[in-house]
DNA sequence: CCTATTACAGATATATTTTATCCGTAATCA
DNA sequence: TGATTACGGATAAAATATATCTGTAATAGG
């Protein structure tokens, strides 16, 4: 069980895009360079996150993608959710029905306990990333990454914007 | 993102051979067809089960399984670690290495920020499911299943077992 | 208006993982 | 001795993730 890795792409093209001045755009391409990654597939990542309005896209030169909202507005889950999806990593089969002393009954009834309780582990990871934000993120990022580093490369995307 | 259904399935067993008296093992076979599933790909999950300790299997004629220790020591993590491992969901592929600002420094050092906000996320997803017991789930069974339903099966299985 | 650039959607191809089956071996019991 | 079982490894089939390719429409700038 693995998250894609379009996650982690996404995740830190968010971050990326924290430092964009008002206005700017910057482009799958650059984006997709900056991290090593195939342009073409990270493309569709940053389409996922247009699509739930977590960044906007716009054509033309001069064109890309910045976030749509305050960074403070937006959480890990909602990143994670727009490439990998709002289902459960549980998948129930509804195997209980196959239990041959079990006459019609059960069949339709509610979900039972098992995926109640797997539905429930699901919801704090869910949780736990929803009480992060980019704003924290980029806190974190001060204290980890040296200056100097986090100063090139923001000068390296301002260029390529 | 999905689980494996060898999840599903292992937890349903452990839940049916809680019922089951001293001394008596229920064979994979018996198993597979109680839940309906196919008892060759079962079998690789219970196997799992074994090597780490939840179940005990015995070889030969009235051979099969039995939980290896009481229900109220077997967490749902321990079975759902047993059969999906116990490593990360989310993947970190280093791709700040291949960030053309950083020089060297960075790429062997700690994992980085975002990694750890993922992998905190996945430790609460293990830390809910840490926290039920099978004895939890037998006592949240016997208000969800009817009591009829609930003798039944475990006449079934033990004419089996 | 023209051209280069970009996001976007859809089709396709490849790789990896999950799901499932098959077989041979050793242990156990009647 | 013979039937039954867990076990491990090899293999096959299906599903999913990963990656590429194509064409279209929008846009900025000349
Ligand atoms: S998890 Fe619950 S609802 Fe799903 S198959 Fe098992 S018993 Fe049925
Ligand atoms: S998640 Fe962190 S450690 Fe992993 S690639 Fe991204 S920056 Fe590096």
């Amino acid at each position: 069980m693995n998250l894609k890795n379009q996650v982690e792409w996404a995740l830190h093209c968010c971050a990326v895009m924290m430092a964009l001045p008002e206005g700017v755009y910057l482009p799958a391409k650059v984006l997709a360079e900056f991290h090593g990654v195939p342009k073409e597939y990270l493309s569709k990542a940053l389409q996922a996150l247009s699509q739930h309005g977590i960044v906007i896209g716009t054509l033309g030169p001069s064109g890309g993608y910045r976030l749509a909202r305050a960074p403070d507005q937006i959480s890990f889950l909602d990143i994670v959710e727009a490439v990998e999806g709002k289902r459960s990593t549980f998948r129930c089969e509804e195997i209980r029905g196959n239990n041959p002393c079990v006459p019609r009954r059960h069949r339709a009834g509610k979900p039972c306990t098992v995926a109640r309780i797997m539905w429930k582990a699901d919801e704090a990871w869910r949780e736990s990333l929803r009480g992060v934000s980019l704003t924290d993120l980029a806190a974190q990022l001060a204290e980890d990454v040296p200056d100097d580093v986090l100063a090139k490369s923001r000068a390296w995307l301002l260029e390529r914007a």
